[in-house]
Formats: structure tokens, sequence, C-alpha cells
RNA sequence: GCCGGAGUGGCGGAAUUGGUAGACGCGCCGGAUUCAAAAUCCGGUGGCCUUACGGCCGUAUGGGUUCGAUUCCCAUCUCCGGUACCA
């Protein structure tokens, strides 16, 4: 071994070297304790010497790309769960690296937001340098915990060199048709005189000052994601994502079909009116017993054919749906409201003329805004009929609609030609009925919206368009002219007209049209938070291309994304809008992949305990004694401030035993675990470690502050293996190991091999920790015996492991080795023990030849006093052996 | 309500083409070491019965299939996540 170049890169031996010389006694507990603190930064700045994690995209080795969802760098820092994701992918990125592939791991930032803007506005403080306050912050806590990402591929989407690209994107969408303005109503809060988002809106109110909120169409840009909804839904197919995540974008996308049919305006009932109210339905079937129509309230035609004296109270009721907010619309769901609105339509089917409502039970968002009410065999329609006296019949049998709609299947009746049919042939006759008749055809709706793209903010990208004042036209900016910059505003705080702080910047807003050089005005609106995430995996492969957002040929060759690990909040909206603009982006040939990730993986929230104490309403205070009544409130201690007495958890002054319960964490419960806390007090490997061991990595698990503790003996019991130890093994020899050594080492490695690959981080330490306990029972442990499991626990305990690797004498670094083989050879034991059973129950273990039939076995378990006893005198009617599992007697 | 997921020791969890339930860790108990404690090392640890050998019960609950069920089927309960008048 080079002492010399090992020495270059671990000051641990200098520091040693000066305690042995200083303190001659103290050299070896020195030697031989586990310091991790003096470990890591001293690994963490060797790789960023050495540029270990850079990755070559032209490499001929195989290409695996491992990618986190990358975060939004808020204020509070990294916390306990994107320690969580963030270590499984770097798990996996060191793992893969030893498996011979060229990883690319990057990681960047969401930049742009609204609590940046928010505090901007409290303080002044421009967005950009909170940001990157923040981003200091988090990279810093980020390369504590040793994760291996690439830096120079760092991305962060306030950046005008990637917002460029981000713009760029937009104008293709333009070009494609799939951009558009709308009128869509936003919540407007007039009180402060600007445009909340959904989660700024609490019960009506603003979160800030409580002022209320009301639904204000505004111009918006809208992007046309429903033209994708069926590639979007059949293209799941493409993927290996967890069938729960699929579910969910499939329900998100809400495919349904059934057939749109027009029913005739009755004109003797609206003074000659000529029209046609067409309706969207699953059920065609039921057509015979419609028996009335309801219009969504916002419905263009509810002016039309509202007769004079209903028109009072039309108008009244839809002034007052306009003022519900879509959650009011819902929540009030128990009393289904409408008004008649004195018309008639005609139901092509039998001619019957039916009335015409409004209700906002009806969504003037999906389908056609229209409905033909079947009360008999829909419960909504059903549930209006009873409260406003409408008929019910019945089309289908097999229920009793004095009760309720009986939505199921059955036999038509009441239906002329359909009577007799069962529902599904029903619905195709009656389609196709319709169709031959021209009143109606087959169809397929979605519940997918199209995407409201922009926001009245300042802190986004802004939108490469003019408005031309002349014609009012939208001029899309020349490629060339990207990036356009965000401008420097001197205020933050909204425009008062619901714009975004952008249009009181004159100097911006007043340009050219860059066709004609007529004057122009700029877009005020900027795009939302998800614009920049929707292609940044992209721009990670190629992040200083100046031509395109990414070279074609490097995007064959990385995309798509091998291994996409995030939190479950993601599931719909952000996968769904990436998924839509890779699509686009195909189509026009940009790149040549149809999905963005191939394998998606969620990780489990990470649960916090938090302490209560209860009080009823006359003040008095209670311990965990009162958790079940319900006469009291539940307050938090935060957790610093418990007082502990023993293994009790006490309220700090008072005597009282607080309440623990287990819940998602949160500053407000005073529950939340700061990794650098964990960091200091155990180092990040045995944070990194025990994220990884606490359960498989989709699952929710509870954080047990006690729980570091077993991890981190773990690595401390593998360090003084090496380090030595009076209670360890005597140090590392170069004897040989003996066959069951080798057979323990072999199964090791196969299992945490297998176990690493499918992400079973769990079992996998747990593995490695059971083949420590076999070589503490040695009295010396071979260097042949402990330098595979230093390699294996590299990924999991980056910094410990390069340290022992060197300690063990190897070259740095470890994460330059080959991951371990295993040896089929020893995998299998020559004879193992097998499992007795007398009518099904475990009667005893008899130890028998690996390749041992039936006979021996038999033989065997006879010769077992415990299995004997069970079948003397007793006829053996089948004897069950199957080789390696089970013998079992089934006796008479 | 609907969709998806999950219920296993005091706790986190392990084991499913059906085959020794409780790996590994925490906690707890005992021993060694120590003047003592911490740390460390070794051993034990599902419940009940038994002096012991051993037996019985046990994977949310109740049924079923099977030589054999944590695993498959039916019904029920509870919890978590998503979604909510989507026609």
């Amino acid at each position: 071994m080079e002492r010399s170049s090992l020495l270059r890169y671990t000051f641990c031996v200098e520091t040693i070297r000066f305690y042995h010389q200083s303190h001659p006694s103290l050299a070896s507990a020195a030697m031989s304790e586990f310091h991790p603190e003096e470990i890591e930064k001293k690994w963490q700045s060797y790789w960023e010497e050495n540029q270990t994690f850079r990755t070559d995209t032209d490499s001929d080795r195989p290409p695996f790309y491992v990618l986190d969802m990358f975060p939004y760098p808020s204020g509070a820092g990294l916390h306990v769960g994107h320690v969580e994701g963030y270590t499984a992918t770097d798990i996996m990125a060191r793992f893969k690296r030893a498996r011979g592939f060229e990883v690319l791991h990057p990681m960047g930032w969401d930049a742009f937001g609204l609590p940046a803007e928010q505090y901007a506005l409290k303080t002044g403080t421009h967005p950009r340098e909170t940001t990157e306050k923040n981003i200091a912050t988090f990279t810093e806590q980020l390369k504590s915990l040793g994760f291996g990402y690439d830096w120079n591929r760092e991305i962060n989407t306030t950046d005008a060199d990637y917002y460029r690209w981000t713009q760029w994107i937009f104008l293709k969408l333009y070009e494609q048709d799939l951009a558009y303005i709308a009128e869509v109503p936003v919540n407007w809060c007039p009180a402060l005189g600007t445009v909340l988002a959904n989660e700024e809106v609490i019960d009506g109110r603003s979160e800030r000052g409580g002022h209320p909120v009301v639904r204000k169409p505004m111009r918006q840009w809208m992007l046309k994601i429903t033209e994708y909804a069926d590639r979007l839904l059949q293209d799941l197919e493409l993927i290996d994502w967890p069938e729960h995540l699929k579910e969910m974008q499939r329900n998100w996308i809400g495919r349904s079909r059934g057939a749109e049919v027009d029913f005739a305006v009755d004109p003797e009932s609206t003074d000659g009116l000529e029209a046609n109210i067409r309706v969207f339905t699953t059920r065609p079937d039921t057509l015979f017993g419609a028996t009335y129509m309801v219009l969504a309230p916002e419905h263009p035609l509810v002016d039309d054919v509202t007769s004079e004296e209903k028109r009072q109270s039309v108008e009244r009721y839809r002034d007052e749906a306009a003022k519900k907010s879509d959650l009011e619309r819902t929540e009030l769901q128990k009393e289904k409201s409408g008004v008649f609105t004195g018309a008639y339509a005609v139901n092509p089917v039998n001619k019957q003329k039916i009335p015409i409502w409004v209700a906002d039970y009806v969504l003037y968002g999906y389908g056609t805004g229209a409905i033909m009410a079947v009360p008999g065999h829909d419960q909504r329609d059903w549930e209006f009929a009873r409260a406003h006296d409408l008929e019910i019949v019945e089309v289908i049998s097999g229920g009793d609609i004095e009760e309720e709609a009986h939505e199921g299947d059955g036999e038509l009746v009441n239906s002329e030609f359909l009577s007799g049919l069962p529902v599904d042939e029903a619905k195709e006759k009656i389609i196709d009925w319709l169709e031959e008749r021209s009143l109606g055809k087959g169809a397929i709706n979605y519940k997918l919206r199209d995407w409201l793209f922009s926001r009245q903010r300042y802190w986004g990208e802004p939108f490469p368009v003019v408005h031309r004042k002349e014609d009012g036209e939208v001029v899309p900016l020349p490629e060339e002219e990207l990036p356009l910059k965000l401008p420097e505003v001197e205020e933050y705080a909204p425009s008062g007209t619901g714009e975004s702080p952008l249009a009181t910047i004159e100097e911006w807003v007043e340009t050219k049209c860059p066709e004609t050089g007529e004057p122009a005005r700029r877009e005020t609106n900027t795009m939302p938070q998800w614009a920049g995430s929707c292609w940044y995996y992209l721009r990670f492969v190629d992040p200083d291309n100046d031509e395109a957002p990414i070279d074609p040929k490097l995007e064959q060759k990385w995309l798509p994304v091998d291994l996409y690990v995030g939190g479950a909040e993601h599931a719909v909206l952000h996968l769904l809008y990436a998924r839509f603009w890779h699509k686009v982006l195909y189509d026009i040939g940009a790149i040549s992949t149809k999905e963005p990730f191939q394998r998606v993986v969620n990780q489990g929230m990470i649960l916090g305990t938090s302490y209560l104490y209860y009080e009823t309403e006359e003040g008095e205070i209670l311990g965990e004694e009162a958790a079940d009544r319900r006469d009291v409130t539940g307050y938090p201690v935060h957790v610093d401030e418990v007082r502990w007495e023993g293994d009790r958890p006490m309220h700090p002054t008072a005597d009282i035993e607080l309440d623990p319960v287990v819940e998602k964490m949160s500053k407000s419960r005073g529950n939340v675990v700061n990794p650098d806390d964990v960091i200091e007090e155990y180092g990040a490997d045995s944070l990194r470690l025990y994220e990884m061991f606490l359960g498989p990595l989709e699952a929710t698990k509870p954080w047990d502050p006690r729980g570091v503790t077993g991890v981190h003996r773990f690595l401390s019991r593998i360090w003084r293996l090496v380090a030595g130890d009076e209670d360890a093994p005597a140090g590392v020899g170069e004897g040989e190991l003996d066959d069951d050594l080798k057979r323990a080492l072999h199964q090791t490695i196969q299992k945490v091999t297998e176990d690493t690959e499918e992400l079973r981080f769990n079992t996998a330490i747990a593995a490695m920790m059971e083949y420590v306990n076999t070589l503490y029972k040695l009295d010396e442990v071979p260097r042949l015996a402990i330098s595979p499991l230093v390699q294996m626990l590299a990924p999991y305990a980056p910094h410990t492991a390069e340290e022992l690797w060197a300690r063990l004498g190897h070259e740095p670094s470890v994460i330059e080795e080959p991951w371990p083989q295993y040896d089929e050879d020893w995998l299998v034991e020559d004879s193992y023990e097998l499992a007795v059973q007398v009518m099904g129950k475990l009667r005893g273990t008899v130890e028998i030849p690996q390749d041992a039939d039936e006979d021996t076995a038999v033989a065997a378990a006879r010769q077992n006093e415990d299995v004997e006893r069970y079948l003397e005198e007793k006829e053996i009617r089948r004897v069950i052996f199957v080789p390696g599992r089970i013998l079992n007697f089934v006796v008479g």
C-alpha cells in the first residue's frame, strides 16, 4: 500500500500522529473512536476538488439518469422529507456508477414562486436576493449530506439563460395554436387590490387580512392541454409508474364515453325561439327517462329561453351563483337549488315537452354545460326532482325509484324500441338511432380542463409577446430577442387593477411591435411556477447549450429519465404538465422521446411527534388523560420545550404529562425535525442511513428521535472493526475466509445488490447489519471479508466508507471501485434445516442434505422425537414434500 | 360518496409463484467490563399455561378454499392518501 498517497487525503491520520506525539496514551482512543464530524468535511472537499461526480454525457459507458424533483428554495431550508428522497437517488446514483454506468445526477432550483414575492412585499427585499440567499443555504445543506451531484449542471429557473428557453417553448406552444387568451374568473380581492392564488383564499376570504374575495373574469393565457388528453391517457402504458399514480392521472384526465344529444327548445314556450340545447350524457340509454333539463347558470342560452315572468327570479339566482366560489358551490351540496326558466324543450325520442331549469349543480365547465335530467337513474337528478316536485320515470328495471335513483344495470322499460334490452345494448342502439336522424352522436368527454397559464405576479417568467395597440393583435417576439428579461421594479405591490406589478413600469410595458414597429404593450402577466419545472429535466443534460433547449443527440441518448423520485403531492399536476410539454416538443421534432420519466417513485411522508396538552372551556389545563375527551382543545408544546421525566414527556411548567401524537411535520405543531441538528449530533451518514432504514421508501413513516442511535451504532461497529477496539475483533488480518464466512459474504453481496437495485434500502441495510454481527463473532477479521462490505456501504454512508476504504489501505476513492460480485456457488449450503409438520402444524426441524429426496427426508424426520411422537400409532395417509421448503405428514 | 393504499410484538418494520411468522433496529431484562456511571461487548425478549420437557393461542374482525393461509377468495371494521354535484 502506498502510504504517501493516502496521507495526502487523510488529515485524520495526521491528527492521530499529532495526538500520538503529544499524548501517547490517547492514541488508541483517538484511533478507534468514530467521529463523523472529523471525516465528513474532508471527503466532501475531496469529491469537490476531484470533480468526482462530474458527468461526461459523451461517455461510452451506458447512461443512467437519476433525478430528484428539484426544490423550491424556501427560507425554512431543507427538511427531513427532502433528505429522504435525495438520499434514495444518491444511493442509486453511486450504486449505478459502481455497476459501470455513466450516471447523470443533477440538482437545481425551482426558484420562481410566491413566498419570495410576498417577502418582497413585506420588506422590500428583491426576490432575487431572497432566492439567492436561500439557495446558498440549501446548497450548503445538500453538500453537508454528501450528495454526489454534478454541480456544473446546476439550474436555476430564474436565470435569464434558463427562462430564455422556457419562453422559447411558450413561443412554440403559441405557434402550434396551443396557447390562447381567454376571459377566466380569478380570485379577486378588492381590499388588497390583487388576484390571489387558490391557496391564499380560505373560506372565501384572503389569507392575509381576511378580506372578502370575489370571482372576477380577467384576461388570461390558457394552454390547450385538453388537445393532448387522449395521448396523456394512452401513453401511461409506456411507462413504469406505480399503478396508483397512473390511476390518479387517469382520474384527473377523466375520460368518459357517452353521447351528445340535441334537444330542441319548444318555440311555443319562448315566443318562437328556434334553438337547440346540446347535452352530454354517459347514459343515452336512459333518454326516455329524461323528465326535465338543467342549464348551468353561466350557460349562454339562459337569457334567451327565460320567460318574462321568470326573468327576475332567474337573474337573481344567477347572481347568487356567481358570488359563490367553486368551493362553496360544492360544499353547500345538501340542498339542490335551482329555478324554472318558464321554457320547455322537446325530448327527441318521444316528443314530450320537458321543463328547462337553471341550477348550479350543473357545471358550465364540464360537457356542454347543460344536462338532460334522468331522476330515475341519477342520484343528483333524483334529489333535485324530489326537492322541486318534478316527474320521476323508471326506464331501467331492478331498483326502487321511490327510494333512490337506480344507477346500476338492468333491463330497459317504458322505452319503446329500447324496452327489453340490457343497458349496454340499449346504449349502442340509441346512439345509432340518434346518428341516423342527426339528433346526436357518440361522444367522448374529459374532466381535464385547459391549463390556466398566467399569474398576475412579478416573480415569474415574462411572456414573450406584445399586444399591438392599433388592432389589439398578439404578436410573438422573434426568437432572437429572447430572453425577454424581467425588469427591475421599485414596488412589488400589486398595480391595484388586478394586473401584475409589471404594469406599473411604463418604460418596460410601452414598446413597439416587432413586425410593424407600431406602438405595442408588453404582456404584464407572468407564467406560473409550473412553467420552469416542466422541462428542467431536459436542460440538465445540456445546460450550457445556447442553440437549443437541448442537443437532440444528447436527448436521444439520455432521455427518458431512468428514475425520478419526489413527493406524492406532484403526482398529478407537475407530472401531467411536464408530460404535456414533452409531447409538444416531441411533435415539433425537438426531442425524440414520447415520455419524460420512465420510472417514477414517490417517497413517503415522514411524520413527526407532537406533544399536546388540553384545555377545557373554563381554562383548566389537562394532560394526556384528557386525550379522548370531546370538550377540550389540544395545544402543541414545541418539541424543544418538552420537559422529559425519564420517558414521560411533561409540560414545561405545569405538572402535566403531555399526549404524544404522530402527525405531519409542521412549524405550527412544533414537531419539525431539522436535518442540521441530526447531522451535528450523529453525522450525515447516520442521518442518511436512518432515513433509509426507517422502512420502505414509499411508505409514510414516523420519525423516532431515538432511532438514529441504532444506525449510528452500526456505523460505529463497522468503524471499530477496521480501526480496532478492545471489544471488537482484534483488527484486520490477511487470513483467508473460511467456508461459512465466505457463504455469509456472498449471500450478503447478493442481498444488498438486489435490494439496492429494487430500492429496498431498509432490507439492504439490515443485511449489512447481519453481516457485521457475523464479523463480530470472529477473532480476527480478514481484509477480504471487510473490504466488500465497505464498498457496499459506500452508497449509503459515503463518508464513513471512504475513510474506512483508505484506512484499509486502498487507493481513494471507494467510489471508483467496481461493485463487488457474488459467486453463485457460495450461495447454496450443503445441507439445510427442513421444517417438518404433522397435519400442517410445525413439530420440529431436521438437518438434511441439499439434494435429499423424499425418502431421505421422511427417514430423517422420523428420527426426530418431537415429530415421531405425533406419528406413533397413526396411519400416514399422505406425505407432502417440497424440497427446500417443507415436509408435511397427513395422518388419519 | 367514489378511487387508490395499508392494518403483523411495547415501537419502526421483515417474510407473499401459499411452505419454520416476527429478520434487522429501537426499547426493555440479565450478565461482563468499571471504584461508579456512560459507552462498549455477550445473552434473552409475541401472549398465555407449565418446575421442566413441552403445549395452546397469535399477522384488524368474521367466514371460506387448502395437507398447509400474514400471503388466495367473500363480507365487515379502522386508518392514511387522492378526489369530489364531471352528467
